[in-house]
DNA sequence: TCGCTATACTGGTCTATACCAGATCGACAA
DNA sequence: TTGTCGATCTGGTATAGACCAGTATAGCGA
């Protein structure tokens, strides 16, 4: 654990505990130094992590401040799973295929991949507390992720999986949302009626080195899910 | 111009000429040091921005190499017009009403005013190359915008009128986007038939220092529009 | 009482230096 | 030939100081 890392960390339980509520002022960066025994360039490392995260809010002659609301405060993305624990509800999967076939062109170009390499399909059908919410189609470069077709998709999350075994940590994703309407063989999935309200989103992901490390197409029900976000800049 | 700035643009250029390709490395930061003759935390404050932009990917040990497509690499949000503009459309709007009324419970509570506060309602149909687009209500404390009303909304961009004549710059949304079937009389207004896919996103917007700006209900026709977002983390 | 200014805060930038930690690669030994 | 160890690259953290640039305010003078 890093001085910076600790610092940061302070801050963050004070703010959560309620002793730094929204709006006040945090210690100057010269207290805050002198305090911790370290030099002023390192407590604003460490103030500057919490300003990038938006829980500080800086200015430049008056004091730093606690930005308001932490709750959904991180302009990131989350899988499924997490997304559905956040809201409180209880996830879980159905896994309707694993193979590994040749990726047709369009899912090539959208992993950067040669024409016909292989690449894994990962069909589940998605539930939030015993309710199917989403219909998710996710492709992975084979040659990178060998061995997932055997691990145990139902319960655990891809993401961690991903972490776990192969080190990758997703964290830069560019997605589509779009409107449209249930076609019948969807429909059916869900319990719906073909025409009921639909969100399609598109979505690939890169990691830390810039990798692209999947090409996923989820279909959602428009009656039960609604995609929150939140964006900085 | 502080010598930070110019390091990130020169870097900039450099990686926007072509100079520095995607996937290749940039110079150390001990040879930018020298180059330009500031320290090394110098430089590295300035490769600091750029990563934080996306554009650079730092590696411990290896080098920092230029993060591939820099296009849409912002993960952030844009108004209206600037989103249509970046698509190659041409934007105008016609406004349908602009009124200063009291805030119902619903506007009050997003906007933290307390009830009854009067706010400013603009009302406009937002077309893309003549097409109605999106249908957009857009609600902002009047306390804070008192000459708004007076201004001409159809072809300048609100959050431009917002930075020029107060000063305030959008940094922060929260917004919701849902699936939903065009009712009737909104149908009307885009040519559409009720049933049509439609695409709600509700939004609230701050500035730099956590103000509430703005709230915005939009509803954007699910046949022409999808939304397009980065994310990053 | 009102308005201005001097001062003492705040954060913003920058220096010059030191050492730590991960990655790479060549030389040398088994 | 193969492996391993170390030199030497890279970025990561941290120091102790300096000066610049906004902001608030106490107090003084009109």
């Amino acid at each position: 654990m890093t001085v910076r890392f600790a610092i940061g960390d302070g801050l963050r339980n004070r703010i959560a505990a309620g002793e730094l509520p929204a709006q006040s002022a945090i210690p100057s960066e010269r207290e805050l130094a002198q305090q911790w025994g370290v030099s002023r360039m390192t407590v604003r490392a460490a103030i500057d992590d919490l300003v990038g995260e938006g829980l500080l809010i800086r200015h430049q002659g008056r004091k730093t401040l606690v930005a308001g609301e932490k709750i959904n405060r991180a302009a990131g993305f989350t899988s499924f799973s997490e997304e559905m624990r956040l809201r409180g509800w209880q996830p879980h999967s159905q896994v309707r295929q694993v193979t590994t076939l040749p990726a047709d062109v369009a899912i090539a170009a959208q992993l950067n991949l040669p024409p016909g390499a292989r690449v894994i399909l990962i069909e589940r059908l998605r539930f939030a507390d015993d309710e199917p919410l989403a219909h998710e189609f996710v492709y992975l470069p084979h040659s990178r992720f060998p061995e997932l077709a055997g691990m145990d998709l139902a319960q655990a999350s891809l993401y961690d999986l991903l972490e776990q075994t192969y080190g990758v940590r997703p964290v830069y994703a560019e997605e589509s949302v779009e409107a449209m309407l249930m076609p019948a063989n969807e429909a059916e999935l869900f319990g719906l009626k073909a025409g009921a309200p639909a969100l399609l989103t598109r979505r690939v992901t890169r990691d830390e080195e810039d990798n692209l490390i999947e090409a996923a197409t989820t279909l959602y029900r428009g009656d039960r899910y609604r995609m929150v976000l939140a964006r900085r800049r």
